[in-house]
DNA sequence: CGTGATCTTGAAGGGGGTCAACTGGAGTGG
DNA sequence: CCACTCCAGTTGACCCCCTTCAAGATCACG
C-alpha cells in the first residue's frame, strides 16, 4: 500500500527560509492584507484605512493560545492548519475541529474572558492578530473589517454544527466518510484538489474528533480502502470514488437505502462481510 | 416514581392571555428592551437611539425558521426554549442544541445566505427580530447593539463546543450526566433553581443531542435514579447529589479514578451491577 | 374514555472499546 | 552505518454496552 504515491503530493507551501523569523514574534502587515485574505473586493480594500496589523508565525506543534489563558486577541489563519481542542480534567483531549486559511480562531473567548479551547499549529502556519480591544471598543471600527469578522464567525459557528454530523453517525466508517467529505469540500474551497490531499492531523486527532478509538479509525480507513472508495498511504489520501464516499457519508443511524454503489465490490473473501453491512443499510 | 412531585414544579412563565396575539405576527418593542434583556447597563440603554424592534411570539411546536430557508433575520430569545436541529436526507433529526433566554439564533445563516439549521419552539416563546440588513449594513450601527451581538455569538460558539462534550463521552450515563450539568448551570445563570427543573424537550430530542438511542436515554435516567443522583418524574428532574453528578460527568473514556461517591449506594439486588461499573471506572 | 404519542422495559445480537503485540519511520548517538 | 529508542499506526482477540426490535406502560388531548 505504501510507496506508490507520496512524493507526488503537495509539500508545505511555506518557504523554509521563513525560519529566520523568531517563532511567535510579530511581523507587521497591513489591514488591507487581511481584507484581501478574506476575499474583500479591491475597492473596499483601498477605501479602508491603512492600519498596521501584526502577524504571528508558528511552527509545527506551537500553541497559538492555551485553554484557560486570558483572552487577548482573535486570530485569522493566513496559512497552515490548526487544531482546536479542549482537555478534560483527566487529561483526555477532545478535538473540536481543524481550521485553515481564512478561518477565525479564538472568538469563543470573548464572552468569558479566557479561551475555552486551545489551538495548536499542525504545520508551519501564520495568523493575523486582532487584539480584543479592537473587537470590543466601539471607537474607530472599520466597516469592511466588521463584515469580515461577522462572516468568519458565522462560518465558524456553522462548522461547529458540522461537528455533530461526524459524531452523530452510528457506524465508524460513516463518521470517517463524513469527515473526509468535509475535508474535501474545504480543500476545494481553497482551490486545492478535492480528491487528493494530505491529512495534517494524526490518527489520534481524527479519532478524538470523530468520537471513536484511534484503532477504530485505522480499521475504518482499511474498510474504505477495501471498498475501493479511497487510496491511503500514511497521511496521504486519494478519493477514488467520490460518489460512493458521498453515498456512504449519507448513511445515518438505522439502515440506509443505498440502491447501488457500483464500486463497493471488493475481495471475494470479504464480500460476505460487505454484503452483511450493505444489507444492514439497505433495509429501510 | 410518579405522583409525589409534579404539581410543585414551575409552570410556564407566560400568561395565557397572550393567545390573543396572532401567532408569528409582529408586535413592536424597542431597542432598549433588547439591550436590557442582554444585561446592558442602564446608562448605555438610555444613550442608545430609540429604535423600534419587532417581536415574534411562538407557541409550542412553531417553527422559528426552517432549515434551508433564506436568511432574513437573526433572533434573540426573549423567553421560552428552542431546539436547533438539522434533518439529514433520510429524515434523521440531529439536535444541535437547546437555547433559552438571551441567546441568539440564526447567526450561522449569515455566511451562506440560508439557515443551515432549523429552530422550533419547545414551549410558548418569543424573540426579538433583527433583520439581516441591520447586521450587515455598516450604516447606522449602534455600539451597544454590536457588543450585545458579539457577546451572544461568542457564547453560541462556545456552547456548540460543549456539544462535543456530551457526544464524546463513552458511557451513555456520562453523556446524560454532562447534559444535566449543562442544563443545571444554565438554569442557575437564569437565576432559576439549578437543582430542580422541568425538561423542556422530549427523550427523543435528548437522545439525538447525546447521540444515542432514545431507549438508552430512558435506561440512563433509570441508572442515575438508581444511584440516587437524581429524582425523575417524567420531565421533572431534581438533582439529589450534585457532587456525585459532577463526578460522574467528569468520567471520560477509559476508566476514571473516582475515589468515592458517597451516595452511589443503591438497592442490594442491583449493587453488583453498580460495583461492576464502578470498578470499570476506578481501575485507572 | 379512547386514541395516539411518549416513555419504559425486556431480549438478543453485533459493533466498537479495550488491551496487547507487531510494524515501520524518524530522530539520536555511538 | 547500524543499533537503539520512541512514537504513530496497524492488526488481532475478547467481551461489554448500546442499538435494534418488540411489547407494554403511561401520558396528553379531544
Amino acid at each position: 500500500m505504501a510507496g506508490t504515491m507520496g512524493s507526488e503530493f503537495g509539500q508545505s507551501q511555506f518557504t523554509r527560509d521563513a525560519s529566520r523569523l523568531r517563532a511567535g514574534v510579530g511581523e507587521r502587515s497591513r489591514l488591507a492584507d487581511l481584507l484581501q485574505l478574506m476575499g474583500v473586493g479591491l475597492d473596499d480594500q483601498r477605501s479602508a484605512p491603512d492600519i498596521p496589523l501584526s502577524v504571528r508565525r508558528l511552527r509545527t506543534g506551537d500553541t497559538l493560545f492555551y485553554q484557560g489563558a486570558r483572552a487577548e486577541a482573535i486570530y485569522f489563519v493566513r496559512g497552515g492548519t490548526f487544531k482546536s481542542f479542549r482537555i478534560a480534567e483527566d487529561g483526555y483531549e477532545q478535538v473540536l475541529g481543524f481550521s485553515g486559511r481564512a478561518e477565525v480562531l479564538g472568538f469563543d473567548a470573548i464572552c468569558m474572558g479566557y479561551y475555552p479551547t486551545a489551538s495548536v499549529a499542525l504545520e508551519e502556519a501564520s495568523v493575523y492578530v486582532l487584539p480584543m480591544r479592537d473587537i470590543l471598543t466601539p471607537g474607530q471600527r472599520i466597516a469592511a473589517l466588521d463584515r469580515v469578522v461577522t462572516m468568519a464567525v458565522s462560518r465558524a459557528l456553522s462548522q461547529r454544527g458540522e461537528l455533530a454530523d461526524v459524531m452523530a453517525a452510528v457506524a465508524a466508517e460513516v463518521r470517517l466518510a463524513r469527515f473526509l467529505v468535509q475535508l474535501s469540500r474545504r480543500m476545494e474551497a481553497c482551490s486545492q484538489s478535492p480528491r487528493r490531499f494530505r491529512l495534517r492531523m494524526g490518527r489520534r486527532d481524527i479519532a478524538s474528533h470523530l468520537g471513536v478509538a484511534h484503532e477504530t479509525v485505522s480499521r475504518s480507513f482499511h474498510a474504505l480502502v477495501k471498498w475501493s472508495l479511497l487510496y491511503v498511504s500514511n497521511r496521504e489520501v486519494e478519493i477514488l470514488d467520490m460518489d460512493g464516499l458521498l453515498a456512504l457519508s449519507r448513511s445515518t443511524r438505522r439502515h440506509v437505502e443505498e440502491p447501488g454503489i457500483s464500486s463497493m465490490a471488493c475481495l471475494a473473501q470479504e464480500q460476505s462481510a460487505v454484503d452483511q453491512r450493505a444489507n444492514d443499510r439497505q433495509a429501510a
